[in-house]
DNA sequence: CGGCATGTTGAATCTAATCAATCCACGTGG
DNA sequence: CCACGTGGATTGATTAGATTCAACATGCCG
């Protein structure tokens, strides 16, 4: 596993700008330019809380990471996981005050990014700026995914659509082969991200292995058949925005 | 009900602008002299389908729109309520291929800008990419909050959430007075948004009722007892952004 | 080896869904 | 003016999906 290095630290960032649309020789130089705090965070740490006030956001390198929110009696709520490449608050550029909290899920290592050098990047590249805004909107369109499952899934479904977002999401950021992706988290996180409790992520994981849909074990995740679990939940990967990057793509695998 | 024309069809939009931020004179008149196309829409009617791609955005100038998914057997999930002033479809100014549906509630009248046209606006005044990113960011925060409420929050608790919030977000639209607000959606609606049926709707308002907390009659919300309502779904209105506009509304600082 | 986090299973319970009537307000046409 | 139709609201009875509580198993790490 590549240690990241402030000399290197922006690239996952550059990968993924590209990703939209590809940048100037300018553009790469400047965002290469970027001065990053490297800080290494341990799992379950928290990175910010609910109510910080943000002055800087942070760019994930290594590990995976998530917001979440908290209510009374432990009640938690996963709003998001992010991995490498991934910038979850990214929004408190232009919202300082955070709404939800973000949290390490295993050791991770994170580059923290001040405000001040995002917003004058943002002025001089207006090119930088729209892929930021583009950024926000990828994952606000997964944030209406979500809820929709929430909201009208059952729970095998729900878990199934999660299962076919993941491994696409991760393949695309070069992070996973196909059909096949990691997912270090506990079935407690899961059922945080699901709307479910423990218990009850255990038995519909127990479903669907028995149905032969995937395997899940040392922390990895295995679609055994995706034709199966994509019709189970109706997946249509529309709003990953994955275009031509999804299956085989050079893309992808130039990464 | 005043009728909206060419000539000030703009103004719910700059009055949104200015909340975020002031705007310069040169901002507001390029804003004025944006091109618009009015149309009526009918109550239940679609403006903008799943999968279509849009070269333009609406802007809700009367009435009542919803964001919404559909789902195999008639599951529908409503992802948000919009009402005047609002710009629900600002993403497709950047993503053109919708991941949801638009269609009014009520009889409503929106205002269609061409992303073209927008797209000029964003280059020539920073300032004003910046506020519709803003706008795109706020939306966001509500949809974490709604999922939130969904994955964690019971029936109860997550319809007296939304309780909250409409009102709240009306009255910094200046679409209502203190502790009521227009609510013109059926119950059939609010379980769709609330992620329930309607029959369970039903009987959480009964309960409501029942505790002295609200009537909802006549398309009217009214919040009888603030504190409580407050209190039962443990509201921070954090999310909404709405600063010093709140402070204006005496109704949530006695509670 | 012991301790702790995580995963697994069973039984009882509960929240919300489903199915099915009925009621009510309102608008329309005879 | 009243009968009728319709969409929405309300209520009851039943069922299903998910939670809760509790116990026990497994795996990993010091």
């Amino acid at each position: 596993m590549p240690r990241a290095t402030d000399l290197h630290a922006v690239t996952p960032l550059i990968r993924k700008l590209e990703a939209i649309n590809s940048l100037s020789h300018e553009e790469r130089s400047a965002l290469q330019s970027l001065p990053v705090k490297i800080r290494a965070v341990g799992a379950r740490q928290d990175i910010l809380r609910e109510g910080d006030k943000a002055s800087q956001c942070c760019l994930v390198l290594e590990g995976w990471i998530c917001r979440y929110r908290m209510l009374s009696e432990g009640r938690r709520q996963i709003l998001s996981f992010h991995v490498t490449g991934d910038f979850p608050d990214l929004q408190s550029l232009h919202m300082p005050v955070m709404d939800y909290s973000l949290a390490a899920i295993t050791n991770a290592v994170v580059a923290f990014i001040s405000h001040e050098s995002l917003r004058e990047l943002s002025e001089e590249f207006a090119g930088i700026c729209t892929r930021l805004w583009h950024i926000t909107l990828l994952d606000a369109a997964i944030c209406r995914e979500w809820m929709l499952g929430m909201g009208r899934r059952p729970a095998y479904e729900r878990m199934a659509h999660l299962f076919c977002e993941l491994p696409l999401k991760l393949r695309a950021a070069g992070l996973a082969e196909a059909g096949r992706c990691p997912l270090p988290v506990t079935q407690a996180d899961l059922a945080d991200a699901l709307g479910l409790t423990s218990v009850h992520v255990n038995r519909v994981l127990k479903g669907m292995r028995n149905q032969g849909l995937i395997t899940l074990q040392s922390r990895t995740l295995t679609i055994e058949r995706w034709d199966e679990l994509l019709r189970v939940c109706q997946f249509n990967p529309t709003y990953l925005r994955l275009e031509n990057r999804t299956a085989a793509s050079p893309a992808v695998r130039r990464g």
